[in-house]
DNA sequence: GTGGTCTAGACCACT
DNA sequence: GTGGTCTAGACCACG
């Protein structure tokens, strides 16, 4: 392949999937091929709104999202992270915002 | 009913013209006079429902029409907008929503 | 007391508790009373955002926050409905949005 | 102060006035002016801190002060707005956000 | 006419 | 410099 095609982002505003979901699954995708590690952040909310030309409520709500599907943690002023290993359970965590 | 009344809405319930055209031609009209510029956003669909006297799924389906004519263009949360040139032929677009 | 006081709104733009959770221990307290019966819909979000003088986003979030103290449940189109009696377990749900 | 070069930020960092203090000073100077008109916004935090190279936490607190002084007031979520007329006395302000 | 998604940008709390 | 709350207002999907 060329080096030198314009196609630059993975979110389709025209798809029926919402952005956020969207933007989501490419984190999760991310996590899940260890490009994102165990414990180590992601990027944040502002980082994600710019590389991905959404708004920042947009990049809130996906990281909402990967909160509920149990991949990352998120604690105030410093960052949302990795979460260790897919949890089964979530009976044990504490003070984690929602 | 009296034929001197103030009524001098554009739109007639009457015709066998759906509203949604009659008031798409009205737009058009705006569009092609300048008095709504390229670039410019028309007026929200609530605006246009308010405005005109028809129902929000109406003003929806005008700005439809307006697409599918290629006058407009739509984008998510922002607002609908007038495009840079009138088109001749509409059988090259793509990618515009629907 | 005098019966001629100016008070009318229940929320604290100073407070430290967010807008949004107040705005949900209000309509809580109106369930519980049962102001707000099983199975009837609370007020939509445009009108909660009139009566208390909130954005529609605050208003939003309200129910997000009943939906997660598991007091309403909300259908797309139709509105959020007040719980038939608080659950103690949320295995058997189905379609809710979130 | 000197005489030829391009440097010409009112501030000091090395004066033993606080820059927020400072600051507010500028502010506070382009209110009495009139240049920042009664009912209407001040730049932003971001905005200040930009302009004059400070920090946003100095920018924060430079609001702060002008609040304390009586000149603004705070609307969350809005910004922070030039009151109608100066006031003479401070000690009869209340609910005034901090 | 409801709730859902999205843009844009402000101030707030905390590290 | 992060995430959290909030305002204002747009279009979208559904009943």
């Amino acid at each position: 392949m060329s080096d030198t095609e314009g196609d630059r982002s993975p979110l389709d505003p025209m798809s029926a999937r919402p952005l956020y979901a969207q933007l989501a699954d490419v984190i999760a995708g991310k996590i899940r091929s260890g490009e994102l590690a165990p414990d180590r952040p992601i990027p944040s909310e502002n980082h994600l709104a710019d590389e991905y030309g959404v708004a920042r409520l947009t990049a809130r709500r996906t990281a909402q999202e990967l909160r509920e599907r149990g991949l990352i943690v998120t604690v105030r002023g410093k960052g949302s992270f990795v979460v260790e290993q897919p949890p089964l359970d979530v009976s044990e965590e504490s003070e984690i915002v929602d």
